[in-house]
DNA sequence: TATTGTTATACTCTATAACTATA
DNA sequence: TATAGTTATAGAGTATAACAATA
């Protein structure tokens, strides 16, 4: 029972398919996903070595670097020296990245909240569950 | 009440963060995600012509063009002229190509549906559901 | 030697714009 | 002119491998 093959590929299009939608949502000026969620990872856990971000972020210090190399450039995110480990360097939010993060989270996601405001309460309800168990599924 | 803003934002990391995973869960020599999902479609649907495939999958006609490209070299799928319009071509999944499928959706999709067999019966139950209004989120 | 981070390179996935061929 | 599809090009997102700097 429960045919667990069938519900992951069923899941894995849908994840698939809404992750394109998603990334035509994106905002003209606006970051991009894993822009947006790299700066609000450091934003809401204070400051981060580069590769704390990576591990948050699930993936590897290369990727990490590019993105957090674009944050920098928009001034939305600072880089220190670590004071007791010249190899690290130490990621914070900006005043600027800060600001940034409420409107961007807006925009972002404007289209996808207008579309789940026409969903009746159960299955908003049942989004609200669900959220936390592709969370969990997306812990490798 | 049922924020929908902050529901948004959260269904969007969710689901960023679950594709990261699956895509790191491609099996050696496997198919991509996108090109296992084409293949599936035009394995469901019959044989279709690329602007269909295109509209199906939800992407540009070029994306799709890439994609068929890639198919038809590894000889899953064939090629034909529409036979009333010489614009068109038309899609179908050989035989190889349908028996790649099995397997390839097998191995694609192992680790996800192991990750599932550990859920609780509440947890399944509560995915199958969710893929339903993933599905309909994702329709632009 | 081991660790942290970056650079170099490559692949997937997708887009827009420009083009070809056919209608 | 309009449509179907391809080619050219670009950018996001990620990886592995090789490197530099520091421990």
């Amino acid at each position: 029972m429960t045919d667990n093959a069938a519900l992951a590929s069923e899941l894995r299009l849908a994840v698939h398919r809404l992750t394109r939608t998603l990334r035509n949502q994106r905002p003209v000026d606006g970051l991009s996903l894993s822009q947006l969620s790299a700066l609000v990872t450091i934003w809401r856990e204070g400051p981060l070595r580069a590769g704390d971000v990576a591990a948050r972020e699930g993936v590897k210090p290369p990727s990490a670097t590019r993105v957090l190399a674009a944050l920098e450039a928009l001034g939305l995110i600072s880089r220190g020296p670590d004071p007791t480990d010249g190899r690290q360097v130490t990621l914070a939010v900006t005043p600027a990245g800060s600001a940034r993060i409420d409107e961007d989270i807006k925009a972002r996601d404007a289209w996808l909240a207008q579309r789940l405001s026409v969903l009746g309460d159960d299955d908003r309800q049942l989004l609200e569950r669900a959220v936390a168990v592709l969370k969990q599924l997306a812990e490798q």
